[in-house]
DNA sequence: AACAGGGTCAACCGCTGTTGC
DNA sequence: GGCAACAGCGGTTGACCCTGT
């Protein structure tokens, strides 16, 4: 802070490029080649700092720079590889021939970090968003809530496919996650009364109309839970699949390995219509719930939904929203080295 | 037609890391 | 080791454009 901008030294001009200056500027790296940013704009021509002459070139100028929208490869990478390195665009950048990291940092800010917030994952840490299954759990632990018989699920838009007994759990899970980084199903078990606890004294001390206020308020979620619906819908499927043929019959089948960054998704399936997921918080935890609901995608084969729909280049911002609710389900393994990817 | 509000993206800013003296 | 210059990074800004009222 503090510090007077480079620009702002011997009057230099800021702000949108002329047509003039881009000349100007390829001309002279076309016949110097470009670094020794300090002193090109004078030896150019140009009354621009050196800072801003880099920043035209990488960013706009430089003859390898692909324009234009990017393709679903190009934004599965861009997720793929946040989910990774964070906000390490010029690292992301790297790895997309032709772009460069302002414009995928643009990119991610203006249509990637909102679509996944609208579908109910958190951007940053490419999980489903926490808060709604909170307040899930928090709504039906509710003593005015099951003596009224309402069905939070249908209101928030999460009803008709899973099980309710799925969401306590998980809603633990994420909580305790958040509050620890080791989590052994003994303590998971624990903290999960410890939470449920928690959660019927907030709302003990609810009035009823406090409560319908925060159900009002619930609906602003509509849109995110629909699309946390097929997130959860995963955990019904493999590679680890967890089936009830009724109530009290219910057994994990385990598929195989889970998958590793750049290998291909197990095929996506419905199960017809079984009760989808009854579980113990143990079964949750033994198979490592993170990777239950997300599994590592592929551009080339991973159907994007139970229908099979395929998708191309150019289709609607909704479609996109279906597709990346598949695309973004999955997780970096523990294994995974991070540094050799950099 | 005029205006407001929101989205987009090029460019800027401040900071950090690297290099050379 | 200390310093300055330089290069590069990620966050932010603001002009422009589009859409809805």
């Amino acid at each position: 802070m503090g510090k007077s901008a480079c620009c702002d030294k011997n009057g230099l001009k800021k702000g949108p490029w002329t047509a003039e200056e881009d000349q100007k500027l390829m001309d002279y790296i076309k016949k110097h080649g470009h670094g020794r940013w300090r002193i090109l704009p004078k030896n150019a021509g140009l009354k621009r700092c050196g800072k801003s002459c880099r920043l035209r070139w990488t960013n706009y100028l430089r003859s390898d720079i692909k324009r234009g929208k990017f393709s679903f490869e190009e934004e599965e990478a861009i997720i793929r590889l946040h989910s990774v390195l964070g906000n390490k665009w010029s690292a992301i950048a790297s790895r997309l021939p032709g772009r460069t990291d302002n414009e995928i940092k643009n990119y991610w800010n203006t249509h990637i970090r909102k679509r996944l917030l609208r579908m109910g994952i958190d951007p940053v840490t490419h999980n489903p968003r926490v808060d709604l299954l909170q307040l899930y759990s928090v709504l039906n632990s509710s003593p005015y809530i099951s003596s009224h018989q309402i069905d939070i699920s249908s209101l928030l838009g999460i009803g008709s496919m899973l099980n309710p007994n799925l969401l306590n759990p998980a809603t633990s899970f994420f909580s305790f996650q958040s509050s620890s980084q080791e989590a052994s199903p003994e303590n998971v078990q624990e903290n999960q009364l410890d939470n449920s606890q928690v959660h019927q004294n907030q709302f003990q001390s609810l009035q009823p109309s406090q409560i319908q206020a925060c159900i009002d308020s619930s609906a602003l979620f509509l849109d995110e839970t629909q699309l946390l619906q097929a997130h959860l819908k995963q955990l019904s499927t493999s590679p680890a699949n967890f089936i009830c043929q009724n109530s009290s019959q219910c057994s994990w089948q385990e598929t195989g390995n889970f998958p590793t960054m750049g290998e291909s998704l197990v095929p996506y399936h419905e199960i017809g219509n079984q009760t989808l997921i009854k579980s113990s918080f143990e079964n949750l935890s033994n198979l490592g719930f993170s990777s239950l609901i997300s599994s590592t995608p592929s551009s080339s084969t991973t159907p994007l939904q139970s229908s099979s729909t395929t998708y191309v280049n150019g289709s609607t911002e909704d479609e996109r929203d279906s597709y990346c609710s598949n695309m973004l389900m999955f997780d970096i393994p523990n294994s995974l080295d991070v540094n050799g990817l950099l």
